[in-house]
DNA sequence: TATTGTTATACTCTATAACTATA
DNA sequence: TATAGTTATAGAGTATAACAATA
């Protein structure tokens, strides 16, 4: 069944990935596993009595705040700093919207002189969207809000905890990486 | 300098809490630490790591596909099953958004014949916003969902990393809430 | 024929300001 | 006077369908 434009397939999508470039593959059939344990009920409960904390539910809510931006498009400004120049196909995926969506969303950080659009030469039905000056600059304040944020979390934790939290987030990584890299 | 009407104090506000009723304090102040720090941008990075993976990313975005919702109404609906009928003030704090907004997310739900509103007998001011038999089943159906998330999460994870994961969440929770404790 | 992006339309989310009813 | 909620308005996000340009 294939599925309609470019609409993400859905259900079993959980997942999926996003590679660098603009395809995505879903990995969740091999790893469907019982649909409810004791411990994945442990993990929604857990997330439940922190996300009473607004601060651990949105981190990202008073960085909009402050800049006077939506969710989405810091998303887009954060991304466009980490990847650079993009497809704005790919722009779109990497912030889970559809390409419909992302042409507004470039439409207004554009207007707002943040963002600049080009033609990309090698495919002429695509078009590039880059930082300005203005749009890095902001993205490096950006940057910076976000570390002040991630270090006050960190100060809740014990240091231990904190090396464990890294090393859990690498092993995470390291799994989804190989995971992949099989299926491609 | 009094804040207008119900909107969030910007900026400081990372650590406020938001208490089972409807008060919430800033505790950001004692424990401003560094702005940015090795661990803090380590952090960062593997979140933005992470982030590549679209389902960690947004593991509600296919729970939403599936059950034809809006991020919010899921959470409304979410927050309505956890913590049973709430005045709809308690309700908007719950997911973050502000009075005036929620009036429109209850609205639809009220439509949808998933949520019902009645008026508080204790304070006429007040409007309570419950389930109705529809909206508790659906509720039903989206725990069942969201266990089903979290035990993908979880399988991706090294039985000790589920572990350590727990006891680190839990600590961070014993943590925040006698730090809430302290300052009320 | 398939893909990249845009346009047009409609609905939802969101905040602000002004308002009503109750405390 | 303060609080709980609603109404009205406007801007942003979002998806669907139809379309244009390019591959």
């Amino acid at each position: 069944m294939r599925r309609p434009d470019d609409r993400p397939a859905p259900g079993a999508r959980l997942l999926a990935v996003d590679t660098d470039g603009e395809q995505e593959q879903d990995l969740g059939e091999e790893l469907e596993g019982d649909a409810s344990t004791p411990e994945s009920r442990r993990l929604h409960e857990l997330i439940i009595q922190l996300g009473r904390y607004r601060s651990l539910r949105d981190p990202l809510h008073s960085i909009c705040e402050d800049h006077q931006l939506t969710p989405t498009q810091v998303h887009a400004l954060m991304w466009l700093g980490n990847d650079g120049p993009s497809h704005v196909g790919a722009l779109a995926q990497r912030i889970g919207i559809t390409k419909k969506t992302i042409t507004g969303v470039v439409d207004r950080l554009e207007h707002m002189k943040l963002v600049e659009r080009t033609r990309d030469a090698e495919d002429r039905r695509a078009v590039i969207a880059r930082l300005t000056n203005q749009g890095a600059a902001l993205y490096d304040r950006l940057n910076r809000s976000v570390n002040h944020a991630m270090g006050q979390m960190l100060a809740l934790m014990e240091p231990e905890d904190r090396e464990a939290l890294f090393g859990l987030m690498e092993r995470l990584l390291k799994r989804l990486a190989s995971r992949a890299q099989q299926t491609v």
